[in-house]
DNA sequence: CCTTAAAAAGACTGATCGGTCTTTAATGTA
DNA sequence: TACATTAAAGACCGATCAGTCTTTTTAAGG
């Protein structure tokens, strides 16, 4: 990677974590310079604005966390197993978090829904991608017999993801990790049910 | 009511919409003063700061919410009942709101959680008493053996509401009311479980 | 109605905002 | 190593930020 790649990565790494810690719009571009020790020109060299600069830096703490998911699925065949393992890295989500500041896609949603159409879509496309693989693996659960025919993969992914989103914000805005430990013991019972 | 406290009380109002929407970093002075169509004097002659006004505009909509809520449980006395009503409160969340912009404790919560201290506080205690008003319905049930001896109040109490916050966040983001609605679902066979 | 106290207006402040542009320094290549 | 390219520095821009203060207007009480 050349030297221009690699400041370029930097900035965007922590831009992430800032604009994931105090939002979009309590980040400045000076926030970003204290934090990458570059000046202006280091930074706009690289993106042509802060928005522009905001979507990558959102699509990367996307990935970060959809890396964590691939991780855990990984060798996971039978979808209750995957389904466990997509709560498997919620375990430990405040010691050892993708990203710092929480979750991005629940970050962004909840600061862009009213006023900042453009990142609005970004989190809406994240969720639309962390929803269809929930669905998917049901799907094919139901396909294999292993879950209930009569049960919906729609309402299974929106289920998991809003226990685990806000019992994510439950555990940051305390950050006690037992409502994430009793979002997560309720879900599996719930998987269990299907 | 005096004008000036009339004054006050509309800013306050005025405010709490436009910080539960653009949150209170995306929101400025001018936004409140185009607002409230006050000019700048009119506005610091009610408060000291933005931030002060913040927090009184926080716990006005916080005061919003509680307000439904008591309103939904006058007249139920079981504690199953009690539950239901809390979640009938967010049957119509996106027609009709207690106030615009989503969950005022979500948001704050999101928002101050990194970096805030005064805000995030209050974000706590308004969980807090959102939390202590569930744990008391539930222990209730429990003592009038409507609820199994097992259950434990404060686990009901993560799961209900960060079931709920997560739908209305998934609602909002998507415009679309189908995920509150599998919540509440998935929440009433919850309860009848209890 | 008249007076007085308070409410609101609005000009003003210094700081900071996002962004531009020219200059300087570093990098990759021949 | 010399050169061409580009990355980064940093001064600078107008706009806007939160907040102050004096002046004008309004409302409340006698």
């Amino acid at each position: 990677m050349s030297k221009a790649q690699e400041t370029k990565t930097r900035i965007i790494e922590q831009a992430a974590t800032l604009f994931n810690q105090q939002g979009y719009s309590g980040t400045s571009v000076s926030d970003l310079m204290r934090a990458t020790g570059l000046q202006k020109g280091g930074i706009y060299n690289h993106f042509v604005s802060k928005d522009e600069l905001a979507l990558e830096a959102f699509d990367f703490a996307v990935n970060c966390v959809q890396q964590k998911f691939m991780g855990a699925l990984k060798g996971k065949r039978q979808a209750g197993d995957r389904l466990l393992a997509i709560l498997s890295v919620y375990e430990n989500i405040l010691d050892n978090p993708p990203i710092q500041g929480g979750c991005p896609i629940l970050n962004t949603a909840v600061e862009s829904d009213d006023f900042h159409p453009a990142l609005r879509e970004r989190s809406q496309l994240a969720m639309d991608a962390w929803r269809d693989l929930i669905r998917k693996i049901v799907d094919k659960g139901i396909m294999r017999g292993e879950f209930q025919a009569t049960v919906n993969a729609d309402t299974v992914a929106t289920i998991l993801i809003a226990t685990i989103e806000g019992s994510v914000m439950l555990s940051k805005l305390y950050g006690d990790v037992s409502h994430m430990e009793r979002g997560l013991k309720h879900l599996k019972l719930y998987i269990q049910s299907l």
